[in-house]
RNA sequence: GGCGACGUAGCUCAGCUGGUGAGAGCGCUCGACUCAUAAUCGAGAGGUCGACAGUUCGAAUCUGUCCGUCGCUACCA
């Protein structure tokens, strides 16, 4: 076990962070920060600092009907709103401190090039074929349909809303062609059916492959392997891959005729692929990429909701497979659904928080540590306002903001605002140094497990083992009675704050970066001790409290 | 309907392949301390582990049924 996470971990293997799409069709929440961006950025921050070659990429996916039919709502066009809510995307990122190598677009030349190659090789390879179907076309809206945009009466309850795809009332799955007096959900119209061709990504060829695949899979969420074996063992069905869109990526093939895209779901996912290459271009070196995506020692973790784990863990790995030559992934721990009060967070329903809200209430850092702690690892979480502020003002603030306050005003003025010297140091200052220093070790297996709340409660953990030798020491009354032991003291109380600082710095990048000047930069995931001599002036805090009352009553204006 | 999962202290949650008297954080009570953002530290109270029935020497942990909640069901991505 150690020694496989010493090889795991060792310095210098390519780690690809490959994190989901955020849709841009409108505001994303905090359930998506909790679910996807956060940990991402959390477990990259780490990997780098392991010593790891870290590719943190994602970007906006821009296509799709939703996004089409809203641009028709607002009278903008598709690529306007894309635009809009990714200047949006770029602005929440940039002040949440998500540490992307590169955020990009499905919208770029570069993505429909790549998609273009993964598609030809796959229809040259068989893997993908042509066949026709009948769907619903709206005449006044010149367009076909998708099955959730026609409503009609349901054959089973007589609901007269169902959905195409499915009765909201009894809840049964529908196809469109069962519902009674169909009507274009888009103008009202009634649909009338017509012939579509479109090519099928023959996702059965992958079935043995993927199911053997999964079998090797070892340390995935228990959550994710299940769905995703029962997903194999209900049996793989062939999916179109083109719409009848003008929106989209085009096709490299022009046998269907005009007014046909690829379709989201297959090229969002070749995301991954096409901005790593973007970004090796970008840098000069446009090889690089293989490495994270080509070599034996590389990892690949992805970081997604679960709502999106079929794509990641059946339909990507069977497009590589079918392609050939690049590496599956190594790890896709999806999270579960972060609720509000007990609802699924929804930016649509107007349930949660956006990300924008949640940076107007609270710190950044702060924002980061409360879902942190609250990532919905093994099950749903519910969150709340008030959650929210307790974990910042009872746990961030109270025990670190507050420990490190703690420590430099008494160095500040006991010890000649100067770090003092490390020598002299006592057993049970010893045994506080390697308490700090074997929590960086359990936090360190911990995130590389994905287990970060875990390894955030172990950080934690430290600084309350710091806050605990203060009181146990006094250095307080020591300054009075012997200084010099004050002096050991307080400079074991320091390193082991430096010590604390590098476990919680993948979650808190703001807060640490602050101390900077003080402690030094972190730049590796080890404790070092500081120069003895080194100015400590007096600090100001990290964190400020937050005023629920204050909140709670601008949110009920909100 | 089918599939997957959840229901453990006031709150938010951990508890791999069954076995020392059921855990953490926060909250609460009491005590200590006063360097620090009325922060910190210690001690303690608090749970028939959703219900019922099984398997077993022994189950929160396995099986079945039921109740409640949720997600997915492939054209939301």
């Amino acid at each position: 076990m150690a020694d496989e996470q010493l090889t795991d971990q060792r310095a210098g293997r390519p780690v690809l962070v490959a994190v989901a799409w955020p849709y841009a069709s409108g505001s994303r929440h905090l359930g998506h920060l909790a679910g996807a961006y956060l940990p991402a950025d959390v477990f990259a921050r780490h990997q780098r600092l392991v010593g790891n070659r870290v590719l943190m990429v994602s970007g906006s996916d821009v296509h799709g009907t939703p996004i089409t039919v809203r641009a028709d709502a607002e009278g903008v066009t598709p690529r306007e709103l894309a635009d809009r809510y990714h200047v949006e995307f770029v602005a929440d990122w940039e002040r949440l401190g998500i540490s992307w190598d590169l955020y990009t677009s499905t919208g770029t030349d570069n993505h429909a090039a790549v998609t273009h190659d993964i598609f030809l090789k796959l229809l040259s390879k068989g893997h993908i074929d042509r066949r026709s179907s009948e769907q619903y076309f709206d005449g006044e809206a010149g367009r076909f349909l998708p099955d959730r945009y026609i409503e009609g009466t349901c054959p089973h309850c007589d609901y007269a809303e169902a959905r195409g795809d499915q009765c909201e009332d009894c809840g049964r799955t529908l196809d469109p062609e069962e519902l009674l007096d169909p009507r274009s959900k888009i103008t009202g119209s009634s649909p009338e059916l017509r012939t579509t061709e479109h090519f099928y990504l023959r996702l059965s060829d992958f079935s043995d492959e993927l199911a053997a695949w999964l079998e090797t899979r070892e340390g995935w969420r228990l959550h994710v392997l299940n769905f995703s074996k029962g997903w194999v063992e209900e049996g793989l069905h062939d999916r179109a891959i083109t719409r009848d869109l003008d929106w989209g990526v085009e096709l490299p093939v022009d046998d269907l005729g005009p007014g046909k895209r690829i379709y989201v779901w297959f090229e969002a996912v070749i995301g991954y692929l096409s901005a790593s290459m973007e970004w090796a271009q970008l840098n000069g070196q446009p090889e690089a990429w293989r490495d994270w995506w080509e070599g034996d020692d590389a990892r690949s973790v992805y970081f997604i909701g679960k709502d999106n784990i079929p794509f990641h863990t059946i339909i990507w790995p069977g497009m590589l497979l079918g392609y050939g030559g690049l590496n599956l992934p190594t790890d896709v721990p999806a999270n579960q659904y972060v609720t509000f009060k007990g609802g699924k967070a929804s930016a649509s329903r107007g349930v949660g928080l956006t990300i924008g809200a949640g940076l107007e209430m609270f710190q950044a850092d702060a924002l980061r540590y409360a879902l942190a702690a609250s990532l919905p690892e093994q099950s749903d979480t519910d969150l709340s306002v008030e959650e929210i502020g307790r974990r910042i003002n009872d746990e961030l603030v109270a025990t670190w903001g507050n420990l490190v306050n703690r420590v430099l005003s008494m160095v500040h003025r006991t010890c000649d605002g100067a770090v003092p010297a490390a020598g002299g140091r006592a057993p049970e200052d010893l045994a506080l140094l390697e308490a700090v220093d074997a929590a960086l070790v359990t936090a360190g297996s911990q995130i590389h497990r994905v287990e970060l709340r875990a390894a955030l409660r172990t950080g934690m953990g430290a600084a309350a083992a710091v806050n605990a030798y203060l009181n146990a020491t006094e250095p307080w009354k020591l300054a009075k009675v012997d200084p010099e032991r004050a002096n050991v003291v307080l400079g074991t109380a320091l390193a082991a704050v430096v010590g604390v600082r590098v476990a919680l710095a993948p979650y808190l990048p703001f807060s640490t970066s602050t101390l900077d000047d003080v402690l030094g930069p972190v730049d590796s995931w080890e404790r070092r001790e500081l120069s003895p001599g080194s100015p400590i002036g007096k600090p100001t805090p990290l964190f400020a409290k937050v005023d629920l009352d204050v909140l709670l009553s601008d949110q009920v204006d909100g």
